[in-house]
RNA sequence: GGUUAAGUUUUUAGGCC
């Protein structure tokens, strides 16, 4: 049984939920009968593909089979439903097992919360938070202590629903009102809301205050590209271009996200042609500029006009192996619009209609 | 006793409000 198990979940961390779940079920045909663990691990490999319909049946067959489900059984199928932007299935299977007399750990309030977190449904996630805050004063020794983790997706919660002020609250104040210190991921997840609102100036204050601090965090890559990803927006080229010269003299190498997001900010900002010198730039450093490189730099010839640099950043793309995509043809069409050259945009819209892309 | 569960994709048009 041992061995079923760890093939289940061999499975399931490569991806094939389909091959779990048939070794689930040939178990008892070898008079092997599964057990918790065999559930817990299948359930899992769903939730690894986010397939919470899989999930939450496999839950149900193990109650028929007469086992009782545990916390690791709940919070993968709570994990599952997180994955597809379930919340509401994630929450009731939460509320499910205090009503059958499971205790739901931090773990599950973490997955719970990171369910919460992919629906954007930041006032759940307070509520939530504050479930978890209150537990230990209610419940004596059997409470549940908040960690960097439940924080971390409290703040992505807020970060991805526009609520960033509150987001910086939370990582602000985890401290004091929990004890718990505040992780690298939880300011990263601030950052991330700062990127979505566009507040370039804050993003790169709270890196700044990341060095500076009574206790010291290193900014990641994710920390700088979320700053310059804020800087966007606005059209902060300057700043932007800043950050990344940053974070490569204190040791963090940009990255190709990097690169686009400085991009990106000279695009908006109207610098379109030190838009497409970045993209050469980040060439000569090594990078290999993504489809998201491209578009960005296409978007840069739309803006300025230049069709013929266009068609070329095309060729240039396929020679690198990349695949256009709805965004490529868009800015493409545009350029050669704005360029006057209305044939090329007629034959490019032809092309992708070919593909069966819908043409917005 | 062992095997199973949680947080940072960060970059690109338009539309809607």
């Amino acid at each position: 049984r041992a061995a079923y198990n760890a093939a289940i979940t061999v499975c399931g961390k490569a991806g094939r939920w389909d091959r779990a779940l048939g070794l689930l079920e040939e178990m008892p045909s070898y008079g092997i009968m599964p057990d918790v663990v065999s559930y817990n691990s299948a359930i899992s490999a769903c939730g690894h593909k986010a397939k919470w319909d899989r999930a939450t049946s496999l839950l149900a067959e193990l109650w028929l089979s007469g086992l009782k489900p545990d916390c690791i059984s709940y919070g993968s199928a709570i994990h599952a439903c997180s994955g597809a932007g379930r919340w509401e299935e994630a929450m009731s299977l939460l509320r499910e097992m205090e009503s059958v007399g499971l205790r739901p750990n931090v773990v599950t309030y973490g997955a719970a919360m990171s369910a919460l977190a992919n629906g954007k449904k930041w006032k759940l996630a307070l509520e939530l938070l504050d479930e978890v805050c209150a537990d230990p004063k209610n419940t004596g020794s059997g409470g549940i202590q908040p960690n960097a983790v439940l924080y971390g997706a409290a703040i992505r919660a807020c970060s991805g629903a526009g609520q960033w002020r509150v987001g910086v609250e939370l990582l602000e104040n985890m401290h004091s009102s929990s004890g718990v210190t505040p992780s690298l991921m939880c300011f990263n997840a601030a950052l991330h809301g700062m990127a979505v609102a566009g507040e370039g100036k804050r993003a790169r204050d709270l890196v700044e205050s990341m060095h500076k601090g009574p206790r010291t965090m290193r900014p990641d890559s994710y920390s700088y590209n979320s700053a310059i990803a804020a800087c966007g927006p606005g059209g902060e080229a300057e700043e932007a271009r800043a950050l990344l010269e940053g974070m490569r003299q204190r040791g963090t190498p940009p990255d190709v996200f990097s690169y686009n997001g400085v991009m990106h900010a000279n695009v908006v900002g109207g610098s379109w042609a030190a838009a497409l010198e970045i993209l050469e730039e980040m060439k000569s450093k090594g990078l290999k500029p993504d489809v998201a490189s491209y578009n960005i730099a296409v978007h840069a010839c739309a803006v300025g006009c230049q069709w013929q640099m266009a068609i070329d950043l095309l060729e240039d793309m396929s020679e690198a192996g990349l695949t256009m995509d709805a965004f490529t043809y868009a800015h493409a069409i545009e350029a050669c619009c704005n360029g006057g050259n209305r044939v090329a945009a007629v034959s490019l819209v032809r092309e992708l209609r070919d593909r069966g892309m819908p043409l917005r």
